[in-house]
DNA sequence: ATAAAACCTCAACCTGAGTTGAGGTAAAGC
DNA sequence: GCTTTACCTCAACTCAGGTTGAGGTTTTAT
């Protein structure tokens, strides 16, 4: 087990990011620390990792929410080897995978559409891109062939 | 000119849309509405099309002050034209293209540098994958060669 | 005529991902 | 020993994109 010998700011400087974010990290359960004597934090050096894990995964659309869930994942009794990583990531390639086609089907649709001006909710294919992907919780309201048919 | 006579319940439920995003809309200068003796909110037909246009805009990613800023571009002393609107949305389609290729880049640097562990701000492809488009303003730090080769 | 439904404004609240600042303590450099 | 720098906690603030609720008015339906 590597010694927790590394502080706040030098985390911080070598991550590139700032203090209060691994500060708002560790109470978000992300990365954990100890404390010196003095009550300041020192962190194992694996917690760069993970912080670039957490950097990469939120560049690529990944909440902290769900990078918490697939720390989850990993091992707590062991420093995580290259194949646990690896798994994680695969998740998340899926997901990329998903709304790199889901992107793709909007761009394709979108000057279609907006120029046609056929963007009604219930049967534009804008709106309508076989979404599993939804970010549309709730979804579009279907109203009655009366209104819908109405002319804009 | 169409008359305008859409009362927020019936252009939110035709939208699929809450009167509040509505109300919230017109504050930000994105829908405009006349108003009737009773001070209640009346709408033109058109205001369909511009909703339909900033939801479709949403969701390729666009913000609602970009959004904004492109129907500023639209002319002011007519109801816009098919062409109109195409312009607007060649625009988000080479936003879009240009997302949608970040994204594949940073898919198919995923699994490989999360599994190798390279995540280095500086070196790690993951993190510097020619992006104009990076979401970080302010990008990673450099730092003194001796630390950046630190083993991790 | 009256009740219900729709509308109005304004202020406060929500989530996500942090940042900023106040007031105080610890460690490092000289 | 003293000063500077780094660190601590906690609460409040930021931004986007709205939502919720209170308290009051208008419109519509019966």
């Amino acid at each position: 087990m590597a010694e927790a010998n590394w502080s706040v700011g030098k985390v911080a400087k070598r991550c590139g990011i700032n203090i209060s974010a691994l500060h708002f990290y560790e109470q978000q359960g992300l990365i954990q620390s100890s404390r010196n004597a003095g009550n300041q934090r020192r962190y194992k050096p694996e917690v760069l990792r993970r912080i670039s894990v957490i950097k990469a995964a939120q560049k690529v659309g990944v909440s902290l929410d769900e990078i918490k869930i697939a720390f989850e994942s990993l091992p707590n009794n062991r420093t995580p080897t290259v194949e646990d990583w690896q798994q994680l990531s695969k998740n998340w390639q899926r997901m990329l995978d998903g709304r790199i086609a889901y992107l793709q089907t909007l761009r394709n649709n979108l000057s279609g559409c907006i120029g046609c001006g056929c963007l009604s909710m219930t049967s534009c294919p804008l709106y309508n891109p076989d979404d599993q992907l939804a970010e549309l919780g709730s979804g579009p309201v279907l109203l009655d062939q009366a209104e819908e048919t109405a002319r804009l």
